[in-house]
Parts: C-alpha cells; sequence; structure tokens
DNA sequence: CGCCTATCTTGAACACGTTCAAAATCTGTC
DNA sequence: GACAGATTTTGAACGTGTTCAAGATAGGCG
C-alpha cells in the first residue's frame, strides 16, 4: 500500500483551484513532452523537474510519483477518446459501425504514444496500484469508457436481450482494454495489425449479438450471463 | 535465447554445469524465499545477497536483472503445471475435465506466490521486455504451456473441425492468460472466485466448440478462423 | 504595516537496482 | 609445482525515484 504519502497526494489531488494550479500544469505539460520525446524510461524526475524550471520536490507536491504522471495521462486520453468518438457517435446508427468508430477513436487517440504506452501498461498491469483500470481509484475513467460503448449500443438499431444489453457495455470495454494490449504489443507498421482486428473483429461481435437471440444460442448465453453475475458478487 | 545481453546473462544461461552452478541455485532458492516472505517489492537484490552470502555483483553474475529472477519463476512453474496437471490429463478423457484439470492445476501451481504475483504480471506486461509472455525470448515456456492445452485437446474425445483443432489450443493458452490476469486481481478468500470462473466457463467453452459445427455458426466460425491467420501474419 | 497560518518551493539525503574494473579462484598443461 | 587463461567473486560507485525538514511566499486580520 502507498496511501501514507500523506500531504504530497492529498494537495495534488482534483480540485485545488489555489496558487499552484499553473506549477502543475507546467509540470504536467513538461512531463508528457519528454515522455513523448524520450519515452518513459529514459525521462527522469529530475529532467522534468529542471526542463520545468522547478525542483525536484515540487514535482513530487503535486504528483504523488513518477506513475501518478501516467495516470494523469491515462484521465486525459479517456477524454479524447469521447471527443474523437463523438462524430461518429451523431452519424451512426448501426451497432457494428458505431463499435468500430469508437475502437477506431481509442486508438486514434493513444497513436502518438505508441512507443512508451508499454510502460503506462506495465503499470496498468499491477493489480496493488491505484493505477490499475480495474481499481477502485480507477473508477471514473474507466465507468467513464464503459457508458462510451453504451451509447454506441443503446444508440444503435440493433435487437437483443435485455439482460445481455444491460451486461454488454463492461463486456465490450473488457473486449477494448484487449485491443489495446494488442495494439501495445503491435509492431507492424503503423499499428495497421490493430486496426485489422478491429475490422475483423466487429463484425464478428455485431454477428454473435445477433445469433444470441436464436434458440440454439440461448443456454450458453444465459450460461454466460449467470457467470458474470456470480463473479461480480 | 536471452544472449545478447551480454557476459553476464550468457554465462548464467542454461547448460553452465560448471563450477558456479550451486551458487546460482543458491542464490535463486534465497530469492524465492524472500520473495514469498516479503514480496518482490521488499526484497532488495543486497538483501539477496547477503542472505545468500555472496556479493551484490555475484547475483547479476548470474541474474542480469531483479526481473530475471521472476523470469526463473516463470519457467518453474512451468515445469510444475505439467507435472501438476498430468494425473488428470491420464485420467480423464472428457474435453471439458481436461481442461478444467488443466487450469486448475495452473492455478494450483501458482498459489503460493499470489501475493507477489503483481509484480510477476507487472513484469509480463511490458512489451519490450523479454519477460513477457508473448515475447520472442519467453517462447520456449509458451510453447510448453501452449502444448499443454494442445495435449488437452486431442486427449479428448470431442469432435470439431480440423481448422478449428489446429487453432484452438493458442486460443485457449491466451483464454489461460485472461484467468491468470483475473486470478492476480482476485482478492477472494483464497481466490475461490477464480474457481468459480474456471468452473463456470470451461462448460461454456465445451458447449461452444460442440456448437461450433451447427450450420449456423458455421459462418461466424469461419470468419473468426480467418481473422486470427489474418493477424499471425 | 506586522503578524499568523496555510500553501508552496527547495535541494540535500536516502535506498535501491545496476555496473564494472579489479581481485580471487579454479582448471588444464608442461 | 608453476604458469596461463577462463571462470567466478568482490564491493565501491553511479544514476534513479523518492523523502523530508527547512525555507519562501501569499492571503487574511488587527
Amino acid at each position: 500500500m502507498t496511501e501514507q504519502s500523506a500531504p504530497t497526494t492529498a494537495a495534488g489531488g482534483q480540485g485545488s483551484t489555489a496558487r499552484g494550479e499553473q506549477t502543475r500544469q507546467l509540470i504536467l505539460d513538461t512531463a508528457m513532452r519528454l515522455f513523448r520525446e524520450r519515452g518513459y524510461a529514459r525521462t527522469t524526475m529530475r529532467a522534468v523537474a529542471q526542463e520545468a524550471g522547478v525542483a525536484v520536490g515540487n514535482a513530487y507536491y503535486y504528483f504523488g510519483s513518477k506513475e501518478h504522471l501516467v495516470q494523469e495521462f491515462y484521465a486525459g486520453t479517456q477524454r479524447d477518446h469521447r471527443e474523437a468518438a463523438a462524430p461518429v457517435l451523431a452519424r451512426e446508427r448501426e451497432f457494428a459501425a458505431r463499435l468500430a468508430g469508437v475502437l477506431h477513436a481509442g486508438i486514434d487517440v493513444l497513436s502518438p504514444y505508441h512507443a512508451f504506452a508499454g510502460a503506462f501498461f506495465k503499470t496498468a498491469a499491477e493489480p496493488t496500484s491505484p493505477l490499475s483500470p480495474f481499481s477502485a481509484e480507477s473508477s471514473e475513467p474507466r465507468d467513464m469508457s464503459i457508458a462510451l460503448f453504451r451509447e454506441a449500443l443503446t444508440g444503435s438499431t440493433v435487437k437483443l436481450d435485455d439482460e445481455l444489453r444491460e451486461a454488454l457495455p463492461e463486456l465490450l470495454w473488457l473486449g477494448y482494454m484487449g485491443v489495446v494490449l494488442y495494439w501495445v504489443h503491435d509492431r507492424s507498421d503503423g499499428q495497421v495489425k490493430t486496426r485489422q482486428l478491429i475490422d475483423g473483429v466487429v463484425p464478428l461481435v455485431d454477428r454473435l449479438v445477433g445469433l444470441s437471440r436464436l434458440r440454439v444460442l440461448r443456454p450458453a448465453t444465459r450460461q454466460a450471463l449467470a457467470l458474470i453475475h456470480t463473479l461480480r458478487h
């Protein structure tokens, strides 16, 4: 547990419209720039402080750790994702098109950070870390992301079981995490493979969602939904 | 193969029945003990060296980094997994029972390390790291693990499409990675939830594999297999 | 203005992972 | 036994993330 970090983290929380807001933003921008330019590992806290023109300790006053800077990045891309997906969601009505739009928008937003995204995911994988996408601390950006997939679903013309309709957004988000995992490992030019993954998997999901109402698949669907319900407490 | 990493790692490779074998084993055992006792982060290389009665640099002569100690752990559980799964594979003929056996055996083997498994997965998630389960360097343990799932399949009485039969072991392994990810995040007593996940998902997979030969599902199955083929180059 | 408190800023110091040149030890050969 | 070369071992030193006691600054109040 790292929460002990007392005043430091507390002060740098969310609100803080106080004096230091400018300094906070300056440090954050500098860090993001250096992350893009040099990658995560090669960006030292000393370098961030120096380039921002502040002392090392000052950076720690606003951000509890180097990893907390990554969490800010996480929250930022969340907002950008919603923005990038908005046009498609306003235009399209077909579920497949909407889902593809949201997925592609997510990768669009992440693209500039592919080089250091590995470090991002490394952080995300640690279950004890508050930065994990599954952790309670990350519930806000996660819920926002799930809401995006819910919107892709509810705004569409697709017909499906009520129970499935309720569970699907979270499953789609989970699938999105899988896509991101693939993207992180994707070494193809411009991460074309990830695009192919999206374009290939979306019609598949679309087809399966349609099929789920068929008599032969109903038991399996029910079984899956019951399992999810069990595992969620 | 990890030979690129200079002399240090090269010497500590695989064979090396040379003099230092005892020292190597001593350091490894000490490290594993401390990992269990104190967790990964709280175990310092200095502590490992001191408890093993050697100099710090000596540990680095045999293991390129602290993370390389984790890779040894990874390889070790691989062997144990195969062993633990053997009885069930010798006894059962039903696909569902065999798959459940292999999955449960995997979790059985990992259980004592649940406390520090987070650090393990953190390492595993970094795509640039040779320790990633998807990396070329990890291909040996990965292939062994996939072979285990292939055995679960081929030794069973289940009937399925040839193309699916060929692709399924790798998919099952991928699913297993998902189970492990769930297990790492599982905070329930004795990780019961993970056991429920296995017991719930196995019949589901079994049923879907059976259904995949049905006329309604054939297009979807073909589509999925084509996608996998595309993504694999 | 002068004082008080909360906020912000500083940079030296600490612990850790890692490196490396030097020393010690072993193995084989004459 | 003595030498040469490979193998193994050492521990001081480096760079890094992080901490913290001390100082600087701002805002409110008399």
